[in-house]
DNA sequence: AGATAACTGACGAACGTTCGTTAAATAATG
DNA sequence: CATTATTTAACGAACGTTCGTCAGTTATCT
């Protein structure tokens, strides 16, 4: 199995947009990372929005699938190993998959020249994440399995903490703290929402 | 009371550099907002890292001083209160004070060449954010006012809450859905922390 | 007159991009 | 099979611009 010359472009591209945002990113050092010169990049690409773009679409597929597919593998009804779980995917995905992080760095801080098209692609990939989540609360809500908020507010305090966590993992320069922050976060929040 | 003209670069640098970045913002944008050539500012800074580590440490102060400030004040022994208060503050302060806003980017997303230095600067605001908090936590807990955790627990909860108000804040498109996601974290973390 | 501050001019380097060319791989033709 | 013709991919050279930076000059004001 060959791999196109463009996804090693694409895969060179993620990391230089990842480490040095859109701006810091030079098409001199992606080629040079495939053993090429920039002019040969056009060749592949329209230019470096176009780079840019595609590398950005292929991070939210994945961000999107796999975390969809979490929700859709857990159709039980225990709250507290299907959260407690999420968090700990996001992590690992997070860790193990360059898109992750890319994706985290811009849609936080997008090129302003391509703020508008990359916050469709942003709320798009939010509202679904969000509908689902909710959908998973308002289970357990009318199971009984946590505490009778509306459906929303578990469901943002959760996300909450999600990316208080991806926060970390940013940030990250320290294992150690990121798990403390895990456990504490995740302490006070399963508290907050279940019955006892 | 006329404002020095270091201080007026220094102020349009800020804008720029937190609307695009380190790499992103040029000295010749910054010093045509200030009605000057970019040559010019070089009678006022050494060059680029200059004026970005001067914009940078007086960020640092700003952050600190109103964080500190906030926790001196109260010493009273309402958590509930004065947590929920600190929520607020933050939101106000990142709302009307560039500086927070360059902060947050900035320590999360730092120009590679200034990696480390700027690392030192953000772990010791951290540290010395964290350590006030937590004595906080230590004395209501004490005062069994919330739940006997150690107090790193609620601490490092209560520092996630914060985190993800400030990305809601950052990615700040929608005032509506702040004051929901600020409701519905801190519902669930005060539930989570607090005695009943 | 002396000092301060902004100016003009110019610098090398890097940027993204376009052009025309060359070499290799593929398809079409005898 | 051998030989053209066609497409593909990478190239060097150069484009115009912008970048950060340095030096020298002019204006402003005590």
């Amino acid at each position: 199995m060959i791999k196109l010359k463009s996804d090693e472009i694409k895969e060179a591209a993620l990391k230089y947009f990842t480490i040095h945002g859109y701006e810091g990113a030079s098409l001199s050092q992606i080629a040079e990372e495939v053993g090429m010169k920039k002019q040969s990049i056009y060749g592949h690409f329209k230019g470096k929005d176009d780079l840019f773009l595609q590398v950005l679409r292929d991070a939210k597929e994945t961000e999107l699938s796999s975390k969809l597919q979490y929700f859709s593998e857990v159709d039980s009804l225990t709250p507290e190993k299907d959260l407690y779980g999420f968090l700990n995917l996001v992590i690992d995905l997070f860790q193990k998959n360059e898109q992750l992080k890319f994706w985290l760095r811009i849609s936080f801080f997008p090129p302003a020249h391509l703020e508008k098209s990359i916050e469709k692609e942003v709320v798009d990939i939010e509202e679904k994440v969000q509908a689902i989540l909710e959908n998973k609360f308002q289970e357990w809500i009318d199971a009984q399995l946590i505490v009778g908020d509306a459906a929303k507010t578990p469901t943002y305090a959760f996300l909450g903490v999600v990316d208080s966590i991806m926060l970390e993992l940013v940030y990250g320069n320290d294992e150690h703290r990121l798990i403390e922050k895990l456990e504490a976060s995740w302490t006070v929040f399963w508290r907050g929402i279940s019955l006892h």
